[in-house]
DNA sequence: CGAACTGTTGAAGTTCTTCAACCGGTGTGG
DNA sequence: CCACACCGGTTGAAGAACTTCAACAGTTCG
């Protein structure tokens, strides 16, 4: 009896793992009793396009872990300038801060669906987890790598090597998710590229119109289809001139 | 007898601890034994100006924290190009990386002193202690906050308010170390300062001589006084115009 | 159908870079 | 000892890259 309870309770914890994506690695390290406290506090939540998630400023009441969709990640200034910071896809994990209020807004593009828990209680658990903290440090020092990454880009590249680096890293994330191999589906607008780039919108479209001319890119509905894949390459990682 | 060693080790370690600054906080969740074990691998180096701590590509052997000394932490391209991603000062741990070769280079600017432990050896006994990893999940955490931060002046920022936002949040930095107030020493060269902005050295020279100008700081040797407290964090905090 | 929105393109303007010269300090070898 | 090179920093002039302003086309939506 108590077996089977036990094996009900771990199908459960896995059917919720496998929706709450990322969350898969850090319940595989609680117990079935924390599988079900979480469990109980869960909630599911959808975003439409331009809706938020949470935003700059907001007490961090939630953790999200997306399932579906995509989101943009930015911080704003007093003046309305805007630094998108990065773009969340299924299997990430959002507001995992450790401050009580958001540094970051957090934006749907696409149409999203999101697991939510408690914040503080997902922290109590995480805490007194050696496996999850360990998950969890991986995820943040990995998250920083990239931050060091988009410091390269946004300080030393041009505009057409920042452009190049981030069509092939979107496409890596989406990998296996688009269809073809070398059609990169952009969900998101001219200007959440251009914000995630440290651009203007025109500078952003120019280049994209430059990029096709030289045969690097093709841009279609949705998307842009990468043409020359070794001139691609050679453009994100900088090599020398 | 007993009570005496334990005394006597945690004395130690406690010495231990001052000398390597944020290690304190992480030692501080150890054993006796395991301060006694990690103390026996402790390794204390010294660098010269412009001598290596480690270099981007590097095997990950070791940790470092520092306990004097300033050193800048960069990124290279193939073709020369540089972000500086940082500056660690005392009290800052270098080379904690996941991954088993290092991203990053860390160069001293100033003569430096470090005490270094296996990265192996550490990160077994971090991974082993929750503290430690809380501690551990804090300070990445923080760097990733500020490297959020970082994005939005690489990106947004105009090379005045670069150049504000850095002085501001390198005095902050810096707070109780240096002599009076208002002066800010600056050890790095105005290739540094570019190489964090995203500017060019002339850029950086012509900008401090535009705030001078404007009466927002004074250049003196090795630094700058903030003249006008005020207009430079209205700069920093790029509030709207 | 018109309004609003997204994206593209052109022309002009600004900011920052590049190239170049110069200055003062430091170190070095004839 | 001094001439000379070198290095870090500043400044000027010219140039390039990106932005700003403006117009327009194609879509979506009420």
């Amino acid at each position: 009896m108590a077996l089977v309870e036990t094996v009900e309770m771990r199908g459960c914890a896995e059917r919720q793992a496998a929706r709450c994506g990322v969350c898969t690695d850090l319940f595989g390290s609680l117990s079935v009793g924390e599988r079900g406290e979480l469990d109980r506090m869960r909630r599911q939540s959808s975003f439409a396009p331009k809706e938020l998630v949470f935003a700059q400023g907001d007490a961090a009441t939630r953790v999200f872990s997306l399932s579906k969709g995509v989101v943009r990640i930015y911080k704003l200034l007093p003046d309305g300038r805007r630094q998108v910071v990065g773009f969340a896809l299924a299997g990430d994990m959002l507001g995992l801060t450790l401050s009580e209020t958001h540094a970051l807004t957090s934006e749907a593009i696409e149409p999203t669906v999101a697991c939510s828990f408690p914040r503080a209680a997902f922290r109590r658990l995480v805490d007194g987890n050696l496996a999850a903290l360990r998950r969890m440090n991986q995820l943040v020092s990995q998250d920083l790598a990239t931050a060091h990454d988009r410091m390269m880009m946004l300080g030393r590249y041009s505009a057409e090597e920042k452009m190049a680096a981030f069509l092939l890293s979107w496409r890596a994330r989406r990998r296996g998710r688009d269809s073809g191999g070398k059609m990169v589906a952009l969900p998101m607008s001219r200007r959440d590229i251009a914000d995630y780039l440290g651009l203007t919108i025109e500078t952003v479209s120019r280049t994209f119109t430059r990029l096709e001319r030289a045969e690097v890119i093709e841009i279609v509905a949705g998307g842009v289809r990468i043409a020359d894949e070794k001139r691609a390459l050679q453009l994100a990682s900088a090599s020398p001139v």
